[in-house]
RNA sequence: GCCGACUUGGCGCAAUUGGUAGCGCACCUAACUUGUAAUUAGGGGGUUACGGGUUCAAGUCCCGUAGUCGGCCCCA
């Protein structure tokens, strides 16, 4: 990011017919305009009239150009040194870009260096981007050798480009090629199929740009389609902006929840249990009972009731509830237990496929459904942290937040449809108000509605379900954000999308709707009426999963926890051997107050200690030694080196325990209060 | 699942063209007892992920399996 935030200019009217580049003629840091809302190059005619605002490199315009142009060099230098290489797509997308090519033998890292040396060659050759209207027989005649070319010019009458970057190649309406010409020669270099716009001339790119890693990516992004090889890079307007997003990254990489894992001792992934499933050491393990705790405290509050269910399940009910038909790929294979077969091979007894569980949602409408129920039991709020298992693929496993076995804070709620908009609404405050407790504040909704190629059930429900949240998202206040087609086949459902400490955003909370279910089990209650009711139901997991929950905390605070879940709270450093006894008397203190507290009594010198214990992150460092003992007092050190001395013994006590109760971030003296 | 890279003591790393495994931290022992991020000395620990193969000789080369990482696809 510049620390200079240079003045975007400001629009101005064409008087007469002209072009950009002679509108801002001699205004070399603007690089392209907007005119009627399109983005052009600045070679664009513009029309007598026309208001035109100029667009800066720097501006998001200007960096998506940036981005966009320096795919196509580095397709140009790829080219320039394999000429066998078949171009894909080479759109922008966030912090940078990327260009897809169809080679015999994938890129190794001796290939990218090569590539960004041509790079910087043809970025000082200052070739011009120059853009030229042809007809498809003509696009057909200039990619005869692209074959991947040829077919977007095929597909340039469909509309349905989607969001998957080929729209960045063929423009609506018409087809577009920019050529990259010299500027001595005037001979064209190298061409692309492309929508543009670009940057007058490769000069423009500057420095601020690093090519990145390689990686395969099906063509048109189907696992159908041959896989070509991608290369990413990233692209900026000057050097510093680079080297401030490297810094980024680096800091992403520190807050790793698999390096911070390992480091604070919370969890591993042994390879003799399998891939995706955790299990979580004592360090983390005190972590995740107090949020768990916490939770169970929460719901409990909120008129939750408990429920268990188990892990296994014959194959029958997850028949009836439909996700054997629809996920059954998902699940781990079944084991098929119970038949007896007969030494002459005749089955006398048949037996049962069972299940680990996918979802938990099954289990707990049998509960519902094991007696009678009521208008005046609802809504029923039927909570569990129910561990389920699926069969992720093995390339999606990450850490805690893609795994095998996980579990969920899971609650069923049913509840009458008159009840319904109210329930959703108490739900989604609900939930909003717990994730606060655990320190994330900074929320927006997504509300995934029906894929047209994927669901059940009849259109006015899910038109009568969409509306209803939406209500609801928007009686929230807070931002909502579309996501077509994004809904589960069962019913449309809002999440909360969180932003952690350095602004990345996490799926964390769905609320869904579902009416399917309860059709497919028959579930039913007697209304006040006497008649017979379908109840709705409404799936939600507040953390998704706690594995996943405990994943996005562990990298929004960078291990250092909010002393309500540091796995040790203080830890005791006296100055001396002979403060030991002393300070133990102040540890023993707080122990019995409920806090994590340990006294350090090794042998390592004080300097030592602190080190230790300052990079295991925890939050309070009580010290000790002869000013503190003849006061009866003792000195704290916080995690970010900041002290707070001779505080009264008493005194300290009672500021450890109201920070634990207030749930406080605490890294610094300031923020004990 | 697909493509590529990687896998050396608990962690982070090293081992010239294949010649028989080292360092730091951590751990253990001893001495030292020092007011805010590393006291000193000694010690233990690895059939180099696993299984094959090539070779007089494999951590180094080849094949397979598993796992990890980066993407793609997927994510009830």
């Amino acid at each position: 990011m510049s620390e200079i935030v240079s003045p975007s200019p400001a629009p101005v009217t064409a008087s007469e017919a002209t072009t950009g580049a002679q509108l801002f003629e001699g205004q070399r840091s603007i690089v392209a305009m907007r005119v009627d809302g399109a983005l052009l190059d600045l070679s664009r005619e513009i029309r007598a009239g026309a208001v035109v605002t100029p667009v800066t490199i720097e501006s998001p315009d200007g960096l998506y150009i940036l981005r966009h142009s320096t795919a196509h060099v580095l397709a140009q230098a790829v080219q320039s040194i394999n000429p066998e290489a078949k171009l894909g797509i080479g759109p922008p997308i966030t912090d940078g870009f990327y260009f897809d090519f169809d080679v015999e033998e994938p890129f190794t890292p001796e290939d990218l260096k090569a590539f960004a040396k041509e790079m910087e060659r043809i970025q000082r050759a200052g070739q011009r981007f120059e853009r030229r209207v042809v007809s498809e027989t003509e696009a057909r005649d200039l990619f005869a050798a692209e074959p991947y070319k040829l077919e977007l010019i095929g597909l340039k009458g469909s509309a349905d480009d989607g969001d998957n970057g080929e729209s960045v190649e063929v423009g609506g309406g018409e087809l577009t090629v920019y050529e990259n010409v010299d500027p001595k020669t005037g001979d064209v270099i190298w061409r692309d199929l492309c929508r543009g716009p670009h940057l007058p001339s490769t000069r423009l790119i500057q420095n601020g740009w690093a090519l990145n890693r390689v990686a395969a990516a099906y063509w048109r992004g189907s696992e159908k389609n041959k896989q070509l090889q991608r290369i990413y890079g990233t692209a900026w307007a000057t050097k510093d902006d680079l080297r401030a997003y490297q810094a980024r990254i680096e800091e992403a990489l520190k807050r790793d929840h698999r390096k911070l894992g390992a480091e604070l001792d919370l969890f591993s992934f042994p390879d003799e249990i399998g891939s995706g499933l955790a299990v979580f050491h004592p360090n983390g393990g005190i972590i995740r009972k107090e949020m768990e705790d916490h939770s169970r405290r929460r719901h409990e509050e909120e008129g939750y009731d408990f429920v268990w269910t188990p892990h296994i399940t014959k194959s029958t009910l997850y028949e009836i509830s439909g996700h054997l038909d629809w996920y059954a790929d998902g699940m781990f294979p079944p084991m098929h237990l119970d038949e007896v077969v007969h030494p002459d091979g005749q089955v006398t007894r048949q037996g049962a496929d069972y299940y680990l569980k996918p979802m938990n949602c099954p289990m707990h409408i049998l509960i519902y459904r094991s007696r009678s129920r009521s208008y005046r039991e609802l809504p029923m709020r039927a909570f569990e942290f129910g561990s389920v298992y699926r069969y992720e693929k093995s390339g999606v496993i990450h850490g805690l937040t893609r795994v095998r076995g996980m579990t969920q804070d899971d609650a069923h709620i049913f509840t009458s449809q008159e009840d319904m908009k109210t329930e959703l609404t108490r739900t989604l405050n609900f939930v909003l108000s717990l994730l606060r407790d655990y320190g994330l504040t900074d929320f927006y909704l997504e509300l995934s509605t029906k894929d047209p190629d994927k669901y059940v059930g009849s259109d006015e429900v899910w038109e009568q379900a969409t509306e209803t949240l939406a209500q609801v998202a928007a009686e929230s206040g807070l931002e909502l954000v579309p996501d077509p087609g994004g809904a589960a086949f069962y019913g449309p459902k809002i999440s909360v999308q969180a932003r952690d400490a350095i602004g990345r955003t996490w799926q964390m909370s769905t609320v869904q709707l579902d009416f399917n279910l309860p059709e497919r089990f028959g579930l039913e209650y007697a209304a006040a009426d006497g008649t017979r009711q379908r109840p709705v139901m409404i799936h939600r997991a507040l953390f998704g999963s706690i594995e996943r929950f405990f994943g996005v905390l562990l990298e929004h605070y960078a291990g250092a926890f909010p002393v309500w879940l540091s796995p040790v709270q203080v830890v005791g450093i006296p100055v001396a051997e002979e403060y030991a006894d002393y300070l133990n008397d102040v540890i023993r203190a707080l122990k019995k107050s409920g806090v994590r507290a340990e006294l350090d009594a090794s042998d390592d010198r004080m300097q030592k200690k602190i080190r230790t214990h300052t990079k295991a992150k925890v939050p309070f460092q009580l010290i000790a030694g002869e000013d503190d003992r003849a006061a009866g007092a003792v000195s704290f050190r916080f995690r970010d080196g900041t002290q707070r001395n001779g505080v009264p013994v008493d005194e300290a006590i009672a500021l450890i325990r109201s920070s634990i109760d207030s749930h406080v971030l605490v890294n610094g003296v300031d923020d004990l209060s």
